[in-house]
DNA sequence: AAAATAATGATATTAATTTTCAATTTCCTT
DNA sequence: AAGGAAATTGAAAATTAATATCATTATTTT
């Protein structure tokens, strides 16, 4: 981790709550607490936020988990499950395992270089990309 | 192009009825229709259903967009205006214009060998993929 | 033609997210 | 430090895309 979510706040100008300080740091802790595949939805987010402190509420989570996406500080993701997921904003994408729901995450820099490549043939400078893939295991 | 919707549907064992012929015909013609990048979304493709047959109802047009989009007929797309739009299913790409909202499409053959490549590198056969570019227009 | 099956239209329901609003907290200005 | 403005919060209501229900209509099957 290279930055975390406080840092990233503070140099975007977003204030840090007690409520917010402690979403921040749920969603910080996911990865290493829960897997390498992790991307909560707001409501297992309150689950966990809930277990810091009781009183914060789901209004307060929706709205922070916007409030940083605005930021760059999260991502959003819309899979097919039809609620929003969210985790940090490193530049990552996301094979799924459509038979399992399994996620898994990868970076390719040649992906990168064309996807930038393609933007600029298009006279486009790219400033942000979502990548999936779905796919079934091979036996 | 190259299939007709009604075609697929043949192919695919899905039902056409008056309604849903309606249907496949205002999603085939939006394109030419409404021009390159057209992606409506139900209350529009209603909108223009509504205008050859004002008989048919609204959970029709959501019935019938998900029956094609299982049937594989169509494409599902969560852009982020929070109403999933509706495309002919033909395997292209998007870069949106984050300022205007303009969306390009492209077809990228080396992007499409790049995705396969990678997939098959964690093990798995690409089914399906998604990747939208967002963008900048340079000056 | 009669019975069974499927599709439709109108309406109710669901569920994620947003909004409202009064209360509380934080931030300014003095 | 005090007082008032501004921002944030929690609880609850409102919104809204999408789905489900159900009586009616259309299409198949016997
Ligand atoms: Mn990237
Ligand atoms: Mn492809
Ligand atoms: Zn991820
Ligand atoms: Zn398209």
């Amino acid at each position: 981790m290279l930055e975390t979510i406080e840092e990233k706040c503070q140099k975007n100008g977003v204030k840090l709550t007690d409520q917010r300080r402690i979403i921040a740091r749920v969603i910080s802790e996911s990865k290493k607490t829960y897997g390498e595949s992790d991307h909560p939805d707001v409501d297992e987010l309150y689950n966990r936020v809930s277990q810091i402190d009781s009183k914060i509420s789901i209004a307060t989570v929706y709205r922070t988990v916007k409030l940083f996406e605005e930021a760059g500080i999260l991502t959003k993701h819309d899979f097919k499950s039809g609620k929003a997921r969210y985790e940090l904003n490193d530049d990552h994408n996301h094979l799924i395992d459509i038979k399992t729901g399994e996620i898994i995450e990868f970076v390719d820099q040649e992906i990168e270089e064309l996807q930038k490549k393609i933007a600029d043939k298009y006279g486009y400078k790219l400033v942000d990309h979502k990548l999936e893939l779905y796919g079934i295991k091979k036996k």
